[in-house]
DNA sequence: GGATTATTTTGAACATGTTCAATATGAAAG
DNA sequence: CTTTCATATTGAACATGTTCAAAATAATCC
């Protein structure tokens, strides 16, 4: 990670320690674009500039939390799959798991996508330093497929885990700006559309929709 | 507008339009966030405060512009499309138009995307405040439709104006941050695109696809 | 243990978006 | 022409993300 420092004392791990969590808790009280990096250093007892010397950036902690999380529901997303064999289910514990692990936090994550559509951007999701994050996500979607009883057509496979990771970035977006009580809207927009992505895939593998599935190929390629 | 003020002298919009245009150039040559709201002042030949007292923000200045430039293009936009009578012909018009209205000023329309997830906020292009221009927007894409000889079945109809809204702002989206020559990757993103949509239109006429268009409809209620 | 070097910490300084009380300007009224 | 009042303009002040040179602390070497 960029906003990792390598070569560090346990007092310094400490102090690094110190300052993210400080600002998580800020985080989760306030909000992102509420919180200081003042009242960061404040809380974590240390000078403003000492909040710098760890993290290269406000946003940046952001993104060490969500590395965190990712990580820290690795296993949790995958024992969830394990007694399912319906596509549709597998996409759904894999979703379920996601927003479940950034809940308590939900009200900072849209930090995450501040910077979304420049893939320039360091901290945009497209990015190539969110590279290992995007994969490790990809990855999940990878094996939700291979391990379901779905048909899925030769051509369309490898494209897959990519489409599914847009389409779970994208109810990411829309779970985070949901207002509606303990975000039901989500919930609804969530089943639906696994629905209809499963009725789409089984779709494509029909043989009249060679040409119409070979368009969308192509598609992809030029994005 | 939230932005313009209504009461004012002629030489109060003459100020205004100074620092508009002062503005306009800086965000041309050197892009959006690298301009400064000083450096705005300072070309207009105004003090910094004057600024505030014309726009609310410094990216109020660029929906003024976005505005502007599709108040402009309106009639431009309808002249393009009369000769044509195919849906895919018309749409390209249309895109085509607003991207070339916008292509001046590419450097900093990504200023328009920066608070876009979050319709709440004034300045996003799903907000109620920018509801107007949407709608404007979306009244052509209706005319395309409209005026084209394309069937299109009577359920998806009203919800389409909004869908191919949907699809433009992710082409233009895609044109802002395209560092392609000349934006080549946009040009050919579009014309994939497009056969695609005219596909999945048409396609949604089929009887066989009326249970797939209606869960589509209801996503988009839920949306 | 003292000197040297690397790491960590500090806080002042900077840049910039934004606010606002004070002032200047010009039009309307008397 | 003076007074009055709304409008327009000013620039200082504020908040906050970020940088950086200097100081403090810890680790390493002799």
């Amino acid at each position: 990670m960029t906003t990792t420092k390598i070569r560090s004392t346990p007092r310094a791990q400490d102090t690094r320690r110190r300052i993210y969590e400080a600002a998580l808790e800020l985080f989760r009280e306030q909000g992102f674009e509420q919180t200081t990096m003042r009242d960061i250093a404040r809380k974590a007892d240390v000078a403003l500039g000492a909040a710098y010397y760890y993290f290269t950036s406000k946003e940046a902690i952001v993104l060490d939390f969500y590395h965190e999380v990712q990580q820290g529901n690795d296993d949790a997303i995958m024992e969830a799959m394990q007694g399912q064999r319906k596509l549709k289910d597998r996409l759904r514990c894999v979703l379920e798991k996601r927003l479940e692990s950034l809940a308590p936090n939900r009200k900072f994550c849209d930090a995450l996508f501040r910077h979304a559509p420049d893939s320039k951007d360091p901290l945009s999701p497209f990015s190539e330093e969110t590279r290992p994050i995007r994969e490790r996500a990809m990855e999940h979607l990878r094996i939700a497929v291979e391990g379901s009883d779905a048909k899925v057509s030769a051509d369309l496979k490898p494209q897959l885990p990519y489409l599914l990771w847009l389409y779970q970035m994208g109810l990411i977006l829309f779970w985070i700006y949901d207002r509606s009580p303990s975000q039901a809207r989500t919930q609804r927009l969530m089943e639906k559309s696994l629905g209809l992505l499963i009725t789409l895939i089984r779709l494509a593998g029909l043989p009249l929709m060679r040409p119409l599935r070979r368009t969308v190929l192509e598609l992809l390629e030029t994005v």
